[in-house]
DNA sequence: TTAATTTATGTAAGCGATTACATCTAATTT
DNA sequence: AAATTAGATGTAATCGCTTACATAAATTAA
């Protein structure tokens, strides 16, 4: 009770009256031991309250049971989700999930790669694909097993479990022509360390080329998350002389950006404006009006991300990416034009 | 490039053509070796992409550099902006954070104590201070580290950083009481495993009981992150005869259930009830009405934490709980009574 | 009953790093 | 120039655990 120092298996092993050897089976392989050390052995390490050292379980047995996730950042709900399942997944299959973040910042990122390899993590999350080709060296080279999340693409590089951001925002876009809009304007934020908005980018680009008469405005936003830079983006827009009849915004929190500000400025969405967002994350319910985007399965995303994994981990070489399906959802803050 | 394997100091050493204790020495204290061969061995560090191993290290060291964090759930806003800070903080000073969820349950948090300490940890951060004492003997004879945050009691049994739910509960109920209000509901989710949800209607209740003529009617919620459920609790509210003028809810995303419950129920807020929050989270401002509600400087908690962590880690001893002040926000969602 | 097999346990050699101590070289002092 | 000291590097023990192999005990077969 007052010794400070950690409980070590010699010590579990002396007061059950048994070898390290056998302390170590009851805890890794129990089937191997009989009924009655295994009490012996199980008694002694609650009454001592042992917990195995990791760094000595991981070093002599080459396997961390850990494995990481590198995300941008964690105050954006839109990685939470899935993210959550993700961890929840893995411990069910007792692994634990080292979990950092990289602020948008390839260098961090690396970085961060490094440290989790350090400490054993046997699979990487990352997400989307945007990273220099000398990461994709580094990982190749200690074959670690990773697997990019929160996009999707057929070029065959990666193992993807993720969405169609390309198709996704193609889809919304041609329900936006089809409700009768031609002058389209997206605010979306950097593309630079981000694949996903470059695809949605495109996305867009790709629908409304489709369509006769129809243009689209781009306007940057300097920040993926940041409603009010996205607020001062709608701004900018409405000072056009030839103002666009809808936004389309990369994500929702920018889109969200867009409404608040909106209402500051006295312009009703949808009766003046059209707002569609991208994500489909709690908020889009809760503002007014409601916000029309693209639902992505977080939950489900992050299930099969770390099933993958998991797979990866057992040794299964076969694998294939995972494409989700998304779905475009018409919420009150897009309207037929006129 | 094809070698699967990872390189190991010995291959370093190898490399450069020096000892495995020089290639750590320029690891962990280049200022002990000469400038030259620093270069060598950083060369060779680079050639072989060589990131030690944490287990050998952590063996070796008896230092990990980790510490970990033990949050009930990522999905919900509350704890990201906390996290985040704490992250960056400790990612400052060098040191990996492990981050586990508990699903708001004890012997779940506890599973995940043994793992974090197993793998290292050397300083924990938890989220308020219900947990059976058998947690805390455990941490005790294990001589971990921990702090409290979220909450802050004058109890002097733990490290806390956070801030008094009582107080600032009270201090909002102050407010709505001070508006004219005097029947006033709370609806709040489960105390079992949340002293900060308990605190929060303890403070509720001795505002209340400061005002002659002021009743406070109490509705539980079956889960404190579920806006729906808090919409059913709302809904059961409107039922009563005798119907409230406000209702306080545990934190804000409760609230915003309510509020989202009153608008499908053609119930304006605030004109035909007042709702508040909780926390100030993003959505406090997206929703409309804006939410009243009590500010949490979430950001500075988490930083808090960790200097506090790191300074336990460095062997201060002599360390004080930090209590960090809230402040009522009033939002469109309060008003006068009558 | 003895031999062959199965099952349970123990012995001891690593796993990959760090670091106390020893050694060697170079710089400084006397 | 010899003696002392400081600085750089190497040698080898060590951290806590797992596991291949050896051995002992229990079971089954012959």
């Amino acid at each position: 009770m007052f010794e400070g120092s950690k409980p070590k298996v010699d010590d579990v092993a002396r007061l059950a009256g048994v070898s390290t050897a056998t302390v170590s089976r009851v805890l890794n392989t129990p089937e191997r031991v009989s009924e009655k050390t295994r009490k012996k052995v199980g008694a002694a390490v609650e009454e001592l309250g042992y917990t195995p050292n990791f760094g000595g379980r991981y070093l002599a047995s080459q396997t961390s049971r850990t494995m990481g996730a590198i995300i941008p950042t964690m105050e954006n709900a839109i990685f939470a989700k899935g993210i959550q399942a993700f961890q929840e997944v893995l411990a069910d299959a007792g692994i634990t999930l080292l979990i950092s973040t990289s602020s948008y910042d390839h260098e961090q990122e690396f970085e961060n790669i490094r440290t989790l390899i350090g400490q054993g993590a046997e699979g990487l999350l990352l997400i989307g694909t945007a990273r220099p080709q000398s990461t994709y060296d580094f990982l190749a080279r200690r074959n670690i097993p990773y697997v990019i999340a929160w996009n999707h693409r057929w070029d065959g590089k990666h193992l993807y479990v993720g969405f169609d951001n390309h198709a996704a925002m193609r889809e919304l876009t041609q329900t936006v022509l089809e409700m009768g809009h031609k002058d389209i304007a997206m605010i979306a934020g950097p593309t630079q360390f981000n694949d996903r908005i470059e695809d949605r980018i495109a996305g867009a680009k790709a629908a409304i080329e489709e369509v006769e008469g129809a243009q689209l405005i781009l306007k940057s936003c300097a920040s993926n998350y940041s409603p009010s830079l996205a607020g001062q983006a709608f701004a900018e827009l409405m000072q056009l002389n030839h103002k666009p009849s809808v936004i389309l915004c990369s994500n929702d929190v920018l889109a969200v950006g867009a409404i608040m500000q909106a209402r500051k400025m006295n312009i009703s969405v949808p009766e003046d404006i059209s707002i569609t967002g991208f994500d489909d994350i709690d908020i889009a319910e809760i503002v007014t009006p409601t916000l029309a985007t693209v639902h992505v399965p977080h939950g489900r995303m992050g299930q099969a991300a770390a099933g993958l994994l998991l797979k990866m981990r057992a040794g299964d070489t076969n694998n294939k990416s995972i494409k989700l399906s998304t779905n475009t959802v018409v919420r009150n803050s897009l309207r037929h034009y006129p």
